[in-house]
DNA sequence: ACTTGCTTCAAACGATCGTTTCAAGCAGGT
DNA sequence: ACCTGCTTGAAACGATCGTTTGAAGCAAGT
């Protein structure tokens, strides 16, 4: 599918000419890492071929070898290149002095599922950057440093002020990996979870915010920051785990 | 990897005695499965080869094809053998009628927990699962239906009863989404999570008890099953969200 | 015009893959 | 012994891959 194009420097537009309907760039080193990263998302990196990504890049087939040497270096930069587009146009997210914390926690999980499921469409750069996640490689521990770790640190900050202070490094460090994993297991298995829930259900779960209101909702209640997911019983006396004696 | 990996030299072949110290079968149909999908697991369908897979079962090239027809279904077989072998390995947990709901909760998180870490060794079965749920193929739906849809059903009830009947059956699945997606993440993207965790907590994170523990309470206090993570004031009138007020 | 340096091109190379072939082995039934 | 059906074996086939080659194109610099 033709993407627009994505043109990161408005201001030298050149020739007037029209560019072609395929994001076609004028440096066909660009061209190829685009065309690369295409390939290696959606095949992988065994069964993607050189063959296949010069023709889509509209290259020779030595192109690759001349700009990149051999195909674990395109791949690796190919991996970069989607990083670096993917983090420049999606940058973390800052909110004014004062912000209530519980804000700052739905913000940040719908910008999460927002960067990972794509509101709009699910882009290959995110496909190829999670093919680096599951199977690392050597590109992966910059991948980690530069992209995912900031991320990390942002969202254990904003849950350490839900908590006060009061709870530990390594308590946050879990219930930050707890929510990220429910968004992840959209991404990575979203084939199976579709199996798993009913059809009719589906439109509902593809509804990214009623998605993040949930897992904010309960990551506030797990902390204790908002009430539990289980409507409290109004006046009773009687334990609430009682209510059940119909099966 | 795959590229520049010499071919192990199966070197001398002076005594065929020793044939395979892990799993030499009688049957050669069962011990290319068995061989494949350590390969396919390891190496991912594309770079496996059938070559290797042989040299590994100890049988002609042209035993694949003769028992299978040809990769592709090999490969479909040794997911369903993988699946098979893993399901009779560890059958559905089991409770005696009246076990607490908190309590099955927490054996119900221990055992997936065990199923997908492994607590003595990470199989290859596993693995080659999870790279059937991540990259799905014609293979998956029966895995889905056959394996993952009895558990997610078994922790569905689970949380119904937690729930006390009063949460939707949408809500449910997706609190059970939570609960999956804290631990497949640990499976999926354990690499990137151990980048995460500094390394004096690592040897913590990997003890399997204590994650257990801490899936199963955040779970709990989201459903107000039990108290939120974050300890209450004891005594205050005022309300515990306005404990920081400096900027 | 001639050189220089960078880029593109068509064609081929060597390696390896999945698959096929066909003959040899090896039971058991007659 | 013979046939019969199933299984194994070594070798080769055709296709495709990543990579290399060497010449041609092309815009400066002199």
């Amino acid at each position: 599918m033709p993407m627009g194009a994505t043109r990161k420097d408005p201001g030298t537009d050149g020739a007037a000419s029209v560019i072609e309907a395929a994001a076609a760039s004028e440096d066909p080193k660009e061209r190829i890492l685009s065309a690369a990263g295409r390939e290696f998302a959606d095949r992988g990196y065994e069964a993607a071929t050189i063959r296949d990504i010069c023709t889509v890049a509209d290259v020779n087939v030595a192109a690759v070898n001349y700009y990149f040497g051999d195909k674990r270096r395109l791949y690796v930069e190919s991996v970069k290149h989607a990083h670096r587009q993917r983090s420049e146009q999606m940058p973390l997210p800052a909110w004014p002095p004062g912000t209530a914390a519980e804000s700052k926690l739905h913000d940040f999980v719908a910008n999460m599922l927002a960067r990972m499921l794509g509101f709009t469409e699910p882009p290959w750069e995110v496909r190829l950057l999670l093919r680096e996640i599951l199977h690392p490689t050597e590109a992966c521990r910059e991948l980690v440093e530069d992209y995912i770790r900031p991320h990390f640190g942002q969202l254990v900050a904003i849950l350490d002020e839900l908590a006060g202070g009061r709870l530990a490094a390594p308590e946050l460090r879990r219930v930050a990996l707890g929510i990220i994993g429910h968004c992840f297991l959209y991404r990575a298995a979203g084939g199976v979870v579709e199996m798993l829930i009913p059809a009719d259900e589906l439109a509902r779960l593809h509804a990214l915010p009623g998605l993040a209101d949930h897992v904010t909702r309960q990551a506030l209640a797990a902390l204790g920051a908002a009430p539990p997911l289980v409507p409290v019983e109004p006046a009773t006396n009687h334990s609430p785990r009682e209510v059940s004696q119909h099966e």
